[in-house]
DNA sequence: GGCTAATCGAGACGGTACGTCCCGTCTTTAG
DNA sequence: CTAAAGACGGGACGTACCGTCTCGATTAGCC
């Protein structure tokens, strides 16, 4: 029967080992070793880092909360503001590293990328806005939300990776080409 | 055998590692003992493995030049074939592992990073098509192009690394979405 | 599975073992698997392996039987009968294995050491015949035959140690070296 | 190219670990901790830590030079010393462990039994003192010199494993038993 | 055209981490 | 309520590469 202390050593080592130095330095023996555990029981529940890396995403021991958008009625701020937090974020190099880190493990593990994909581009990010937008009937509803939603994200995915940043202005002209269209932008009335 | 010789036998061994195993199991010495080479002259020319990648991106030893979209006069239809090109690759497991590998690479070295953005979101890309297509006045000039063309290339990126499958109706929804109420839609005939 | 029936379960499964694998390959844990056996009920009852090889040698489990000389009334025909069936063991790859692995197992458990001697040099092999020969006056009194006994086993040890097989002519020369002198059996002339 | 300087730290380390340990304590990683030497270099050169007892034996790192015996013209004298110093050497705990670990090594890697023969039971040893008492005619040419030398010092091992001490007048009246009769030189009469 | 310095291949070096096997102890669960 | 099953923290195994460091053996270009 697995021990629930062992397990949640590891993970709390792992995020803590993750946020410090970033996925590639991160060690499976490093990680037992700040653990106090057997290198045996993490090989013994998980196959590998990246496997661990994708727990921790689950149990939001690794993800800010702050990229959850906010909802005020105005779907143009709302986004302006998401942008912003995000940026604010990857302004940082740790925020840049972190996000790195995180393609990093997407990329050599599935469950990682699909957690990745969840928070970035899913319900649990702009999406949801988008659709409580659509609910509101403030979008057309012939928009593809996650389409879209996976467009920005994507946008700053591909930004942490080249090391370009995105200047607000870059993000407001995004929205405009991609939204501006669809939505009553001054509520009509 | 003498240096330029060398560099390139560094190269082609690294390009040809690179396709059969991908990027993380690629090493400095199976790269050396491929090229049939001193461990020590690929320390001299390159600082990691990532830096000799960029080089390989550079001289289009490693992407297919699949990836630049044809310019038939058909926005829409060149979008279509071009996404077309690009899911026949990914379709196949070498292609998506191809691209999470370098992915991967871009994580950790600035050069590759880059290198992919501008091999799949800049002037050698769809980008260059809008461009032209702009000129061309079949599209709004205040579109802003090098945004879309990233957005674009980020979605195929978040879903290289998430593992879900694009599919065509999903692109043609996505370019309706970000064009259709920007360019005169079927030119006027 | 009650008490008795574990210890058997350990103990055949622990000769069954050492003879297939040898006592550097035996491992506890292979023991509790092999017998059905928890761990703890084999840590329950034995210190260690040295002392559960020494209670297989004590019932028998191990050592084969041959090991206990003939008696025809022939001193010297008798040892070298006794030497010769001992040599048609270890000429086997699978003998000397053996003996080097109890040899092993002696060098770091005391118990096991000193079964080995009885089973070599003690009561339980050629110095019961020596003994017997005494006591019918064919051999001088004063000759020690325990320490002949141990002379002749340490020489077979010797040999297994060194991987130097041992001829019979040897065993003669070396028979008559110590005793030919010693017991008039030997025609008289 | 080989370097020296690695070899003899890993030499010397091990004589040192295994002094102070034993064998079945000494330990590769701790040998190329002690030696600070990369484990990688160890295995590089020797294929097991049996094979590095080996060479330190040949090395005379490791067996004390008391085990070669006087010659004084009294063989029987001489053997006595011979038996006594190795006696003093294997009364203390330290003396008997070292020999049972050599044992040890030798059970397990041939070219460690080669040299522990070498040592106990041929030139290096009693052996000598035999032949040259046999050069001057001391002792009868048909003496099987080899065979008693592996006979005693098998005793010595056996005694090693089975932790029966050996007492000074065992030693004698194993060699009055052996060889006694032998030579004529002694008994004057 | 001969000398010397740089560069080459080869690969050993001190290290770090890998993933596996057992150790001896501790905990759970099923009979 | 006992014993099998097996998870636990730990230590060592033997392997793969890291990046640095000699090695001789070619060159190459400056005298």
């Amino acid at each position: 029967m697995r021990s629930d202390a062992a397990r949640l050593a590891v993970l709390t080592a792992t995020a803590a080992l993750f946020e410090e130095r970033g996925y590639d330095q991160l060690t499976i023996e490093g990680i037992a070793a700040r653990a106090q555990v057997g290198k045996q029981t993490v090989y013994r529940w998980w196959p590998s880092k990246g496997a661990i890396i994708a727990e921790c995403l689950l149990e939001g021991l690794v993800l800010p909360e702050t990229f959850t958008p906010p909802d005020t009625g105005d779907l143009r701020a709302d986004f302006m503001t998401w942008v912003e937090r995000i940026f604010r974020v990857l302004e940082q190099q740790r925020g840049q590293d972190l996000l790195r880190s995180l393609i990093a493990a997407a990329a050599e593990h599935p469950d990682v990328g699909r957690r990745l994909r969840d928070a970035l581009a899913a319900e649990a990010s702009f999406v949801r806005r988008l659709r409580s937008a659509a609910d509101a009937d403030q979008v057309s509803p012939d928009v593809p939300l996650l389409e879209l939603g996976e467009a920005l994200a994507g946008t700053i995915v591909l930004r942490a990776l080249s090391r370009e940043p995105i200047e607000p202005a870059t993000a407001g002209r995004l929205f405009d080409a991609v939204l501006a269209a669809r939505h009553p932008l001054d509520p009509p009335r």
